[in-house]
DNA sequence: GAGGCTATTATCCAATAGTCGAATCCGGTT
DNA sequence: AACCGGATTCGACTATTGGATAATAGCCTC
């Protein structure tokens, strides 16, 4: 849709939409229509995932709970440039996980054909099948994968799935990154 | 290990290991080795997360910020065949989503060898490597994923693994549903 | 118009993945 | 001891995937 409509001012995002895990999207959307602010609208508020947003090039952070007042507050601030989120959030000291920000880079250097071909490998999807879909040939989608495998620095499409998947809203903050045995007795 | 040590009285769980998705080993475990009481101690103290440890069988939750003391009465608790949380977490009104639910009882009926290479699947590895890992032929690893993807429904790895990816530590609640409203921190 | 990038398709080939049937092993029963 | 159901193992066969190469076409830029 972003493809079809280059000439829009402004695009709300919602994170976890079918078929495009988490930050994919934004990520690549970013990097390909620098020009248009984005806007994540979302029903989560969790700090954490106001941040990874941010830090992805979203130009704010509307939660769905907001009051119409904050929401046209935040349109205009963001279509002035400004970045808008929630008050009460701290963007200080961000910096994205490098892992993170290594499939984020290599996301935004899909075309755009190539990008959704790779949303669905997402969804577990044969070459055949995408083909059809997107009214193709088999070969065509081949083509797409082999470039999007090489890009990513894959070697097979579980693992570009598995890439994707890391950008999906789970809020590595909460996890621990330690680990030891674990035993029984 | 669990099955190397049916004799165990307890287990601690560390969600997030490598190698091993979120809830899918306390699934598997809890059907395989019923009389096994499973503690997860986590860094995570999530509300959402300690509902869902519960609710994939667990018999307690302990948070690794936890003061001796309390290791020490969740572990007394829990040997005695109690449930046991950290003070203030509410575990009414508990049932798992349908579609995890789901997934974790198709984890269920593997077999030890067949979950072992589901997980392996999940790093993206090829069966050859997998053959190789455990040491048995390329043809064996063939006929496990080929149970495994019939046990769980799905048509090839790939769908597998992202069935597999739903049971990972995120947090459902924060995400579009409604219900829940536990900003964490 | 030339050069560069993307998209499309095709073909050939090697590697990987997945299905089927069958042999073997193992624990528990009869 | 014979039997049974299952888990595990494996080889043969087929389908899908991935890589390499090449050709055509459209689009944008210089």
């Amino acid at each position: 849709m972003v493809e079809e409509n280059a000439d829009a001012d402004l695009l709300f995002l919602d994170l976890n939409m079918p078929g495009v895990s988490g930050f994919s999207a934004l990520a690549w959307i970013r990097s390909n229509h620098a020009s248009l602010p984005t806007v994540i609208v979302s029903a989560a508020d969790d700090p954490a995932i106001i941040r990874r947003s941010i830090q992805h090039g979203a130009s704010g952070f509307i939660p769905k709970s907001s009051p119409i007042g904050t929401l046209e507050a935040g349109i205009r601030a963001v279509l002035d440039g400004e970045v808008w989120v929630p008050e009460g959030i701290d963007l200080r000291d961000d910096r994205l996980d490098s892992e993170e920000a290594k499939i984020a880079m290599a996301l935004s250097s899909l075309t755009p054909h190539q990008f959704r071909v790779l949303m669905m490998l997402g969804e577990g999807l044969l070459n055949k099948q995408i083909a059809f879909q997107l009214g193709v040939s088999e070969a065509t989608i081949k083509a797409h994968v082999t470039a999007v495998l090489r890009k990513m620095n894959v070697n097979n499409r579980t693992q570009a799935v598995l890439a994707v998947q890391q950008l999906r809203i789970s809020a590595p903050s909460l996890l621990d990154s330690g680990s030891g045995g674990d035993a029984a007795t």
